[in-house]
DNA sequence: CTGAAAGCGCTTACAG
DNA sequence: CTGAAAGCGCTTACAG
């Protein structure tokens, strides 16, 4: 039976059991020891048993990607996300895989560091390993399109490339972000800054949106002065919001729209010298756990991202059972988290 | 060649083009066509251009799980941890991604939420996927004994349950823990608490021999009423900290063993009336993005996460290579972060 | 109720 | 330099 002994002379299996193995061992042939294992099909009890018990005994695990060979059919999805190290995209993955896991289903993940290029090498390897779909936050329009012409169904989540030709699932982006304009504004700000994300255009876009909406709906004028791009990165956000607070006619609040960038102004309100909600007052899209142990406690955008990867797999899967439906996009609901990080201006 | 018109009248595959029909568009056998993509085994410059240009035609993109049973290697690695919203396992994860990916290895990633029982059903997806190897931060000896009995290489991050059996990469706890306890020791401080892990016994085993040893050390008494195992989440971690710091012989430092246990003591701190570092100094194992950003500081033993995935990965790979070598442990040097947490007693 | 046969998409000696 | 054939581990009509 293929067997040798190893050093403390017990018997080890030189190779993995195959079907094959199970079958001899249990007398029957690899067809039928298929049926009582996969469950489909006839097969008498008293072979089923002994089919079990050999395949216990062999240890045996079905190898998942013959499977797949034959049925043309996976049980793993890809998931494409910008980075790990920041909260949001983790607790994203977090959702993402507990649902598949309990849908059934295994993950493939991969970061791009928010990189087009590294995208699409990324989702080659997707197409390679045959993965029933992916849930990307994309980076440009240019993954769903690779993956579309592959036949691969997809979900955007967070950002949106391929608004009607693919599934989504993004936050009420604009409407948030008007909200928080306008109860700055209600606070008696005028000076309200807005600093967006310079990579993620769409995302910000929205934000920005809802921003001049607030602005124009409260007779604000515009000042483009202080609407500036940050690159997602703590270090380049801290210094840009530095150079933002300490100009002359700085702004009274500012509106950060992620959550690095809500740590680059933190710390920059630091740098500079202000102190918050006295001097500045701020609020933050994305509630990151730091958020809340931070003094004052910082007002936040709440996006519940283990429901937003929910989401995004509920939505592939029907995908899959359903190729041919048009594409929806899924808002979610988003919930303003009130601390204490805003004052009201006399 | 199997295509139909899509709405648009544009010609839209069927199904995915295989090795078979770039042969035919090229003119050779499915061999040449395969000795021409994959650059092994002779074949004409003519040939080889054809079936290049085919390949690009129709976009051909190899089956990786047919490779896979060809070749019976995979070029995926699994990996397991405990939870992606505790940022020490989110960027565990980023750092072994980037380094699998950079050494052709993608990545299957699961979350088992602590739980013994989980991590074995994960296991089994994983050796039915079959991984070329996986990569855990084990919760008991299960997973791992259950994977060596299948073949899988495997390697312990972070805790270690298989010493002597199975590679592991971790961290030097017991000296990082000695050094944080004879510095607050050194402080003056006599009642120095220690808020452990219940779940991970070995970790908190390790660090609570350092604990020990400083104490002996130092010729301080051991207490054992303020050493106490909380659970790993924050609102019990919060409650049982709590508990500590109410009683009438408080402890006047404490060492809390991770960063959710740290969070817990930072909250429980606020809770019952205590300033840090006043009343109070603490010190974390882990170094968490909030505990710079808090004020005062949180003094923390770092971690190179990102160094400890590379390490494991590494490791993995060699252990691929050479699955007769005999077990390595890679301890990781750690570093403490002075900040504003503690203060000497008079 | 069972088993022989075909086939999923690849790769790899081997004969020419 | 090339192609026919075998085979990786499974599943699935189909004939009995």
């Amino acid at each position: 039976m293929g067997r040798q002994l190893n050093g403390d002379g017990a018997a080890a299996p030189t190779r993995r059991a195959t079907i094959k193995d199970v079958a001899v061992a249990a007398g029957v042939s690899r067809s039928t020891a298929s049926r009582a294992l996969t469950g489909r099909g006839y097969v008498a009890a008293d072979a089923r048993e002994r089919i079990l018990a050999a395949a216990e005994e062999l240890r045996y695990v079905p190898d998942a990607t013959a499977r797949y060979l034959k049925q043309q059919v996976s049980l793993s999805i890809g998931v494409l996300v910008t980075d790990l190290r920041n909260s949001f995209y983790a607790r994203l993955a977090a959702g993402i895989g507990q649902t598949a896991r309990a849908r059934g289903f295994s993950l493939v993940l991969a970061e791009d560091g928010g990189s087009a290029q590294t995208q699409v090498e990324l989702a080659e390897t997707f197409v390679a390993s045959r993965v029933a779909g992916v849930i990307v936050t994309p980076a440009s329009a240019d993954i769903t399109t690779y993956l579309c012409r592959h036949r691969v169904p997809v979900v955007e989540v967070d950002r949106q490339f391929a608004a009607g030709s693919c599934d989504a699932v993004v936050v009420a982006d604009r409407a948030a972000s008007q909200e928080v304009s306008a109860y700055l504004l209600g606070l008696g700000h005028r000076r309200v800054a807005l600093l967006v994300d310079t990579s993620t255009l769409i995302t910000g876009g929205e934000r920005y949106a809802g921003y001049r909406a607030a602005l124009a709906a409260a007779g604000v004028p515009f000042d483009p002065s202080i609407v500036v791009g940050a690159d997602l990165e703590v270090g380049a956000a801290r210094a840009t919001a530095a150079a933002l607070l300490s100009g002359p006619r700085r702004p009274t609040a500012v509106f950060a729209a992620n959550n690095v960038l809500a740590e680059g102004v933190w710390r920059a309100a630091g740098d500079v010298g202000l102190s918050i909600p006295a001097d500045l007052s701020v609020v933050s899209f994305d509630d990151a756990p730091w958020m809340s142990l931070v003094v004052p406690g910082l007002t936040a955008v709440d996006q519940d991202e283990e429901a937003l990867g929910a989401a995004a797999v509920n939505r592939l899967l029907e995908r899959i059972a359903d190729p041919e439906a048009g594409p929806t996009t899924i808002t979610m609901p988003t919930r303003l988290v009130h601390r204490a990080s805003t004052r009201a201006l006399p």
